[in-house]
DNA sequence: ATTTAGCACTCAATGCTAAAGAGTGCTAAC
DNA sequence: GTTAGCACTCTTTAGCATTGAGTGCTAAAT
């Protein structure tokens, strides 16, 4: 691995970079970090860093620019040691911002998406329930006069859906209960993907004499269930990042736009980080996406009731101020998780 | 008035400024548009035609480039005489594309702003459902057991909201059912203002005995009528104004993005345009909002019964190409319109 | 009374060169 | 292993002359 030194010289390297956003050069560091060694000292460490793939140089008589590589080393280095809390002021004051009003669910979480981007100066994003961890709570089939028969289905989260349904022929409010029992009974407390299991390996025979209207419901389920998977995702302080001197440039700044755009390519990206973790953390070129190589994303889960449900993010240029947006969007992920539990009870338990 | 040889040197700089983005100089009109005068003696009417407030020049030695004023004018014309038809294969293939899929509303919406932005590559917007035009259906309240009492709303339109509400005492169903009744009895047919404005200065003497409960009920009610009235926007291409030379400047960018970030001030600025005209145009200064006073927008509306429901629209530079830009959005509006009805009407009759 | 040709003047854009500055890599001495 | 020194590279900036499109004015032509 590398020596003290030479990590030293990194770290030097990527905090002035991050800082500066211009290469750093020999005699900078040599100065400003006292490690006792002239700046052609430090030459053969950058030159030695560049040639294991930490550093290189935007020309050849700039300063050293960090690689993604080097910024993979100093982030996982990061999440090991950080522990430290976010200001206490701050997350007061994050708390009562957040907490201020009794928003809903959506509100609460694109509020947050907005207080992130305003207290970072970062773009922020937010993708909001994902529904494959909730699970159904309750199935009701209501008959609404001329309209036919509503389906209203309750999820966990308190999320809920309906869809109305026209049968051919009247049915029986004795057989809508039937059906309703029936429907409870299979699907209650199964999440949405174990539902969409069910549906296509199940013949019904329970409920022999009501087979076909089952069968008529089946697309009908399935879509309300579908559009209980997609997921919503939005940008806030899209042109935050346009205040970074690398998307000065108008064609940069076009690619990231289309970027912010294109939500099922993010969705999709996003879907590939390890769930497991609380922080994850996207460098460059670590996504597959050419015209984003050169972003990185930090993203905290935040949950209901131990399930997460959603995600916030941080996006800007690979050099991003790794160390001090790991702590805020650890505070902001657990002060929303915490308010969005207070919420869901609240709901519950007030009439 | 202006005299016809005005006119027509004003509609030539328009036109030429339109297509080049650069200012329009007396010998390119004295040659391209054959008016048989010198390149003097339109130097001479273009004098006149800024002093009248219709051209201006961006530095004294360049061409002239048309006022807002100048703009209105040609617009207004436009409107009064421009009565042709969308390309009927144009036209044709975009019924095609929109009518393909089976959407919900909303993805019928969204993706005819998709389609719009790429076809004119320019900018388009949507804001969809104003449920201020529509009117209640059908209001029911269902038992769900552990969960207390689902009030469900029926619109008009197809739309469909539900709220939890938890009373302190059991309701029988008996008093459920009455209150359904007397809901629906009261609201049924009336729009969401009207409801909102009856919610306050009724006394609810004729169900006296469930008096408590409706009071109890007036906040449910009052705060689902407040989720219809709100009205999603969204913007599609939004790179696509960064084509236009004038936006190659980062500043002007990072303004025109935080102007599609400021729904809230876009929804104000369109809802201030006359709701009477099919298609209706801001230029420039015209709307108050100074950072955008170099854009225009020009809207369309879409009806779902003959009831406006929402807007599509383009946004571009004030020079932007109105006269195949109204023809488009015409065909586009007329388009949504009519598959919104099939829509609507095929879920209301098929099974 | 218009219209036009002619000309001086303005201003942005372009291309060129020179100089400055920051940084590297190598070599030779410490 | 470390460092001072120096040649070399490459970008950035400023200055400057040139070009070219366009205007405004005046005096002559229609």
């Amino acid at each position: 691995m590398l020596d003290e030194r030479k990590l030293k010289v990194l770290y030097a390297i990527i905090n002035g970079y991050i800082n500066s956003a211009e290469p750093i050069g020999s005699r900078t560091i040599s100065k400003h970090c006292d490690l006792g060694v002239s700046s052609a000292t430090i030459r053969n460490e950058m030159s030695d860093l560049e040639e294991l793939g930490y550093l290189s140089k935007p020309h050849s008589s700039a300063g050293r620019v960090p690689s993604d590589k080097a910024y993979r080393l100093y982030v996982d280095e990061l999440l090991k040691w950080e522990k430290s809390q976010l200001d206490i002021n701050l997350n007061n004051q994050i708390r009562e911002i957040l907490a201020r009003e009794q928003w809903e669910i959506e509100e609460l979480i694109q509020n947050s998406a907005k207080l992130l981007s305003a207290i970072t100066s970062y773009t922020s994003l937010v993708a909001s329930p994902k529904m494959k961890a909730s699970r159904v709570k309750h199935i009701q089939l209501v008959p609404i006069d001329d309209l036919g028969i509503l389906m209203v289905m309750i999820c966990d989260t308190g999320i809920v859906k309906n869809s109305i349904y026209k049968p051919e022929e009247p049915i029986s409010l004795g057989q809508l209960n039937l059906i309703s029992n029936f429907l409870n009974h299979k699907f209650r407390g199964l999440s949405i993907d174990e539902i969409l299991m069910q549906l296509d390996n199940d013949d019904f025979n329970e409920i022999y004499e009501l087979r076909d209207i089952m069968i008529d419901l089946i697309p009908i389920i399935n879509s309300s269930i579908e559009d209980l998977v997609s997921v919503d995702l939005y940008f806030e302080g899209i042109t935050k990042i346009l205040n970074f001197p690398e998307y000065r440039d108008i064609d940069k700044a076009k690619e990231f736009i289309s970027f912010v755009e294109d939500k099922d390519l993010i969705l999709d990206i996003l879907s590939n980080t390890s769930t497991s973790n609380d922080i994850d953390i996207i460098i460059g070129s670590e996504n597959i996406y050419a015209p984003i190589k050169d972003i990185s994303i930090i993203t905290a889960t935040y949950k209901i009731r131990g399930k997460t449900i959603g995600k916030v993010g941080l996006v800007g240029p690979t050099r991003m101020d790794y160390l001090n947006l790991i702590k805020t969007i650890k505070g902001f992920s657990a002060n929303i998780t915490e308010i969005l539990n207070l919420l869901i009870k609240d709901q519950k338990d007030t009439k």
